[in-house]
DNA sequence: TAAATTTATTTGGTGTACCAAATTTTTTAT
DNA sequence: ATAAAAAATTTGGTACACCAAATAAATTTA
């Protein structure tokens, strides 16, 4: 029963992925920590023991970079990650949003082996339950070409492909509003003067924050 | 990201399962720390943690013996462990004798409803690929009636139900000489100078060691 | 029963992963 | 440029799960 499991390195590494995947800023510290949900002070800690482990690397303007191996290993945990959703929506029956807790235990389990043989019981699918692109046993992930529904054209229609928050409460949300991944939505108006949008789904109007929004990625369809 | 998973408290509740149901002896801390393969500090300090959560109940004579609620979460980590070894042989083509590891792992994913749906969709197996009885939801399992190769007859057929060794080592040795859960063979004959067998399996004859022919559990057949 | 052996327990450590609070450094705004 | 704000870092802790070595208690054996 060894158990150094670096359980929380692909967490780290994971989270860390994402962040520099939207290309916008850098990652310091302080953006780390508050993606992980954990004290500045530990992160710190972790991020260095993960630059000894030449897992991520550490610019001298306090950025945070991921080495080869480091995105290697996020992208593996994020393959796992989706190919567990996938076996519980398809396999288990889950709702797409219910699927994400589970996957967060089950992505930690060492075995690539496995991975790889649930991918081809799976019939190796590109995307997971959220619209989300599955790295293949190299780490190469299909793009989608998806856009935010806030860099969208008012009176055209889109198809949902997948949502920047994977977070519950956002997919919670989603759920009442009848919003996911493969739906066909209309975007109705801009609304101006809170960043609002008003959007058809389902034959019916609802309305959208500018944040809700741009969690919300779409292709046009 | 909450990690209070209490991850070894299900090692130690299963192992302890194990060791009480042979009922040979009562079970002390020497004997749960050699099955564990741990420091006996160690596990009285974790024993004694167990009896704070009500899971284990120490008595003066030093033995120690599971609370109806330390038994029940020993069935259910038994449960998980064994169906998630019929999930990787079923569906995912593992050998019997290589899942072991993984299942270790898999059972440690915290969702009664997730191994419900397992259970269900592998067509709720009684018996896992070692042959070993499955708990079922309530914790009820099925006996098997099986008994020690050790106390068979000579010149009768057996057929293997499982292995009181679950260990890599011997079933490694086992694979070798085709002896599995499922398989037929005579008993030849018991040889009383040393306590070794001679076995007939798939028209060869092979000899086994009294350590081994003990842990072979079997069915007349 | 006394000595030897085994078992139980205590004591002082380890590594991992976390935190709050204080401090230092860096950046931003005035 | 300086004060304020933000970010990075240090410091001193915590809990969990483990260990080796010393000691105490119980059991076995001679």
């Amino acid at each position: 029963m060894a158990h150094f499991s670096h359980h929380s390195e692909e967490n780290y590494l994971k989270t860390l992925f994402k962040l520099l995947s939207r290309q916008d800023i850098k990652v310091n510290n302080t953006a780390l920590s508050k993606a992980l949900g954990l004290n500045p002070a530990t992160v710190l800690e972790m991020v260095r023991k993960l630059s000894d482990r030449k897992m991520v690397q550490l610019v001298p303007d306090k950025s945070i970079h991921l080495t080869e191996k480091g995105k290697k290993k996020a992208l593996l945990t994020i393959r796992k990650h989706r190919l567990w959703e996938v076996f519980l929506v398809e396999k288990m029956n889950y709702k797409w949003n219910e699927v994400h807790e589970l996957a967060e235990q089950l992505e930690h389990i060492e075995s690539t082996d496995l991975v790889d043989r649930l991918d081809s019981y799976l019939g190796n699918p590109s995307f997971d339950p959220h619209g989300d692109p599955i790295p293949d046993k190299n780490g190469k992930i299909k793009n989608k070409l998806s856009i935010p529904l806030t860099a969208c054209a008012a009176g055209k229609k889109y198809m949902v492909t997948n949502l920047a928050d994977t977070g519950d409460p956002f997919l919670q949300f989603l759920g009442k509003l009848n919003i996911m991944p493969g739906i066909k939505l209309k975007l109705v108006e801009k609304h101006e003067y809170d960043g609002s949008f008003s959007v058809e789904v389902l034959k019916k109007t609802v309305q959208l924050s500018e944040k809700a929004a741009r969690n919300i990625m779409v292709q046009p369809a």
